[in-house]
DNA sequence: CCAAAAGTGTTTTCCATACACCCATGC
DNA sequence: GCATGGGTGTATGGAAAACACTTTTGG
């Protein structure tokens, strides 16, 4: 047994696929979404793939726990400093960094549309629609990739949706991360239906908005 | 960059939870299931944990992948040699290993029960419905657990179940797959429109039953 | 014949969808 | 009033569940 702690093994990373909603501005005739989800990439300043877009993270120090060290990575390189996350799963390439064989944990996190506004001065927010014109380091377009096909599948029978929004939110806010994120429209009758179980209302109404006040929900407790 | 490669860091290690099925002798009254699942444990030689039971798996070398690993662990451990795995969780715990700060990328994987059979000498399958009795080492009961929910939830959206039965099966067998793992009975009628989209009927039946024989199926190609 | 398990047809219930319509605000 | 989005009731089609029944073997 002794042995094995003079091989050499593999470095461990995390990486964190951030994503949030952004709305976009009303057009008068109502055909698209009207959110995209937006993903979270900063400039690499060294190299390997210097000046590419990567996803924040970082090494794994020896006594801590990847979800710490997450947070700790996300903050320094994009401001990004209290947020949702899971893991999503672990890339394993030997060859996914030309430096060493590293394996990367990697994280799904989502973020409220108000709060992601203050981190555009270090990192910058891509359309998930264009994932393919990014110039990606490492496998990150990889990775990024099954981070939204599991959002996609888990918002189906979860309500991590919710995490995409403030503390409070009108149904009509709700529908558009939904079909941000899945990329087609529900009419609202039946997506109210579909999603009284994961809220609660208050009492709470939006004002001075042109038009009938939306009334504020929450999420619910204990599912 | 550089400095990081000096560092300690953890090891990696790969667990595999391997579940299948035993049939039972049916009872007169058809009240309980039909069939246990099962999980793969084997003995500990040394320490840390000597003489617990143990999810077979290693630590991983520098330049292997994960999937290779956990197959080449396995049959070191207990000679099961060709066996459908897919990644479940990487457990992160520093206290998970006494010894040093070791992450485990665990697997979940299943076996047929014909093919169980043959490896009941070095290692032992445990019923799930006792994992609460095992004298479990590291945090394997933890990951057990994990995996077991893990199963009992993609079964009902995936047909990983079929990974569970031999090339050709009856639908009886297949009902008593879904059974076992969520505990509860269905319909015989309800249950066979329900998997008739994952399967594809073959030409050949069952004999010598002492009752009506059954059609075999097979798994039905692309899904 | 009977026991046992395989296999099928029909009814009922429930839920997702579609659609039609009303409500409350700012201007 | 009217434009705009918020919000609700009801009808409908299809799947899931419940139930009743027939079929085929061995003994």
């Amino acid at each position: 047994m002794q042995e094995i702690f003079e091989y050499e093994h593999p470095f461990v990373c995390t990486d964190a696929v951030i994503f949030t909603i952004q709305t976009k501005e009303p057009s008068s005739y109502r055909k698209l979404p009207e959110a995209n989800l937006r993903v979270l990439l900063y400039q690499r300043e060294s190299e390997p793939f210097k000046d590419t877009w990567c996803l924040p993270g970082g090494f794994l120090n020896i006594d801590e726990l990847p979800e710490v060290n997450i947070q700790r990575k996300l903050f320094a390189k994009t401001e990004v400093d209290d947020c949702w996350l899971e893991q999503l799963y672990t890339f394993c390439d030997p060859k996914r960094d030309p430096r060493a064989r590293v394996i990367s944990i990697a994280y799904l996190g989502l973020i409220d549309e108000e709060r992601s506004r203050e981190f555009e001065s270090k990192a910058k927010w891509f359309d998930t629609k264009e994932l393919s014109q990014i110039n990606f380091g490492f496998d990150h377009r990889h990775i990024a990739e099954v981070a939204l096909e599991r959002l996609q599948s888990k918002i189906q029978y979860t309500n991590i949706a919710l995490h995409l929004l403030p503390k409070e939110f009108t149904l009509t806010q709700l529908q558009n991360v939904y079909e941000a994120i899945l990329g087609k429209k529900d009419q609202a009758a039946n997506f109210r239906r579909k999603v009284m179980n994961m809220v609660q209302e208050t009492e709470r109404y939006t004002a001075d908005k042109g038009h009938r006040p939306a009334k504020l929900y929450i999420k619910k407790r204990q599912d």
